[in-house]
DNA sequence: TCATCGTATTGTATTTTCTCGATTTGTTTA
DNA sequence: TAAACAAATCGAGAAAATACAATACGATGA
């Protein structure tokens, strides 16, 4: 009575069988792959992006800095929700904001953001 | 007694007090804004990325196709688990498949992904 | 100072997503 | 034909994300 065998390592005997160099497949499998806290650090930013009301919010701040209250207007949804969705934008460091008064202004963090939107819808377009 | 106002215009009020012409800067607001099925699709997409697995499999599929149980060997995960995150990648139309034989093999759909995941990776460097 | 205003936070109910054992499907091989 | 195999699907429980009323907070102005 053998151990059972934890689930990669059947996997990886169906390796050994399909490729003529197993060892050399699984290495490149090895190669340099990101580092856990590069990995955590994308889902973080792509669950932010994961959500419809999120995405208008940035959309909307395309063009210029916004106060919460026009945000408000642009989701059509109650205040404590649009900050919400405002505060977890501003964990991943999506977007800034500065206060002024009892406003709120709120801003794309890095131009680089709007490039991955425009580039997420290319992917979709091709889909 | 008048109505209680709903959500947003409580926030178009706001917006009348902050602004001087505050009937151009809502206009602003409903410029030209993406579809519902664009945002929609975005979202998928992005959501589909929002996971560490899923982005450690993306990754593996950077240079080549691999096998399913490849991927099993790069989660170290239940074969069950890694079929289920495959089928959302494809679901997202961000992978393709192809069948031979016993095995499925998994490719990135379109190179353009991988322009996202590195962008994604320099935003999340300058946060 | 007191009422009002814009925003942030909290608490909770609801919805969505995730995990993974068990089973099924389709293929190859003994 | 039966056994072994890779993969897909199903189903139930666990975990995470979401919505939003209620409340708290800090600034403004009467």
């Amino acid at each position: 009575m053998s151990e059972p065998e934890s689930p990669p390592d059947e996997a990886a005997d169906a390796i050994e069988r399909l490729y003529d160099d197993p060892d050399a497949r699984i290495a490149t499998l090895q190669d340099v792959r990101p580092s856990a806290e590069d990995i955590a650090g994308q889902a973080t930013i792509f669950k932010a992006l994961g959500n419809e009301d999120r995405l208008r919010v940035l959309d909307a701040l395309r063009d210029s800095e916004r106060c919460g209250c026009e945000l408000q207007v642009v989701l059509d949804a109650p205040q404590s929700t649009v900050s919400t969705h405002l505060r977890k934008l501003k964990e991943a460091g999506l977007v800034k904001s500065r206060k002024k008064g009892k406003w709120s202004y709120y801003r794309i963090a890095d131009t680089a953001l709007l490039d991955v939107l425009d580039l997420a819808r290319a992917v979709q377009e091709d889909a």
